[in-house]
DNA sequence: CCTTCGTTTCGATTACCATCGATATGATGG
DNA sequence: CCATCATATCGATGGTAATCGAAACGAAGG
């Protein structure tokens, strides 16, 4: 035991905690890539927005004003976190909504060590 | 009460969970400069090489070999995560030696979220 | 001291990234 | 359809970061 290899079924988290062992080099980039989605204080801030939101959504034409950026670098900064699976968008109408993704957030931390 | 304006004193940790409220300017800035020094694939598997080591600690010299980057690189990283407060550096003798932080690494997970 | 060897700093290169204005897309409502 | 408004894409720009070879630094040991 111990030599099973990966994959719990619950969570689906992406890689084995850090402090379990060597990462190898796919987990590694694996996990550098969602780390680097949230190294931003743009999408942290925007991260934090969302999960802080009463109806646990909000709508994008709201985020420009709030976070002090252009239109378009807020579209791009979405786009990367709805990449990198951190926030679920759901178009109504002409206005797109957001979700957090609690269990990719816990994903992220459970990589992280115990 | 929930007025009350953050540092906990026992762990301090760098920012209040990613949950529980809008992270201001500041607290994002801060809390990106950590993600930042581990959201690379070379960076996270040195914490987690020198995560793993049975003494707690790993020789410097040792490094480059097992991440097939260059000496120079190799210390480039390690002085990141070091100023990220990540790893603990000491010399003896010649050669330089690294533990983990693990609290910083806590302060890391509890910023994001519960 | 001078040499050796591990480590850091320097300089250069290359690649990536945040940001914006301008433009395109796409849905709504007349 | 056409006009409008929210959002996405494009193209450009300035800044940052990873990487390496070469050179500087620094500790040991003769």
């Amino acid at each position: 035991m111990l030599a099973m290899k990966r994959r719990i079924p619950l969570v689906e988290l992406c890689c084995p905690p850090l402090t379990d062992g060597r990462l190898d080099e796919d987990d590694a980039t694996e996990l550098a890539a969602v780390l680097k989605a949230l190294a931003d204080p743009v999408r942290l801030r925007l991260v934090s927005i969302v999960a802080a939101a009463p109806t646990g959504e909000v709508c994008a034409c709201d985020l420009p004003a709030l976070l002090d950026r252009s239109q378009p670098t807020i579209s791009h900064h979405l786009s990367l976190l709805v990449d990198a699976r951190l926030l679920e968008r759901e178009q109504r109408g002409k206005w797109a909504w957001f979700r957090l993704r609690p269990e990719r957030l816990a994903e992220v931390r459970a990589a992280l060590g115990a």
